[in-house]
DNA sequence: TAAATTGCTAAGTAATCTTTAGTATTTTAT
DNA sequence: ATAAAATACTAAAGATTACTTAGCAATTTA
């Protein structure tokens, strides 16, 4: 399993939708959504990132989050892409505010 | 201009590597290793994921990073990435105090 | 328990990435 | 100023990977 298949079968069990049915949402023929997506998710194929910005579209997360190989940090890139911007700068502030590693 | 091409270069030239160095320490073989990473960044040809795990760990940056299209985000990430674990987690609860979108 | 939905897969075709063999550009040293 | 060195870049062929097709398998629902 590679963090992408993880991450996309994570966010799209949240949103309820079916392999087929996200597919189509993210604009693939309806006649090989269901097999791509299912790759996708079984890792046996990897998409392009434009692909990638439709799914993450549909499932309202951010393209990164499907990068995270930190459960934290997946769950960090979705609580902030759900935030206004305002309230995204804060956090961003929060940061810079912290001590760095060692 | 790819997202990753952005990222990718913003973060090698912090690091001050040429290309060609970065391909060298991120594995691939040093006939191609320039080539590679100049189609990365020029937008030529995105790598997969095995490789940019590789090009992570040389530029200390999370994997993520690469697929952040806000810089903000972008900025939070590589901020998250260089603390300790302790004060991560603090980053992330910090988002759970907010309010949400809305 | 039949029907419908959802998940999954092999294999051929199509598309993309990697390597090769350089040229072009920029930087450095004299 | 300019030669040398380093760095950035590119086309094209070869190698690899993704997408489509044509289903079958498993699960859920009525």
């Amino acid at each position: 399993m590679s963090t992408f298949s993880i991450r996309l079968k994570e966010a799209r069990r949240e949103s309820g939708l079916s392999q087929e049915r996200l597919g189509i949402l993210a604009g693939i023929d309806e006649s090989s959504a269901s097999a791509r997506i299912n790759q996708y998710e079984r890792g046996k194929h990897a998409p392009d990132f434009q692909m990638v910005e439709r799914i993450a579209q549909v499932l309202n997360v951010p393209e990164a989050y499907f990068y995270a190989k930190d459960d934290d940090m997946a769950q960090l890139l979705k609580n902030y892409h759900r935030k206004r911007e305002n309230t995204r700068k804060k956090i961003l502030e929060f940061t810079l505010e912290l001590e760095s590693k060692i």
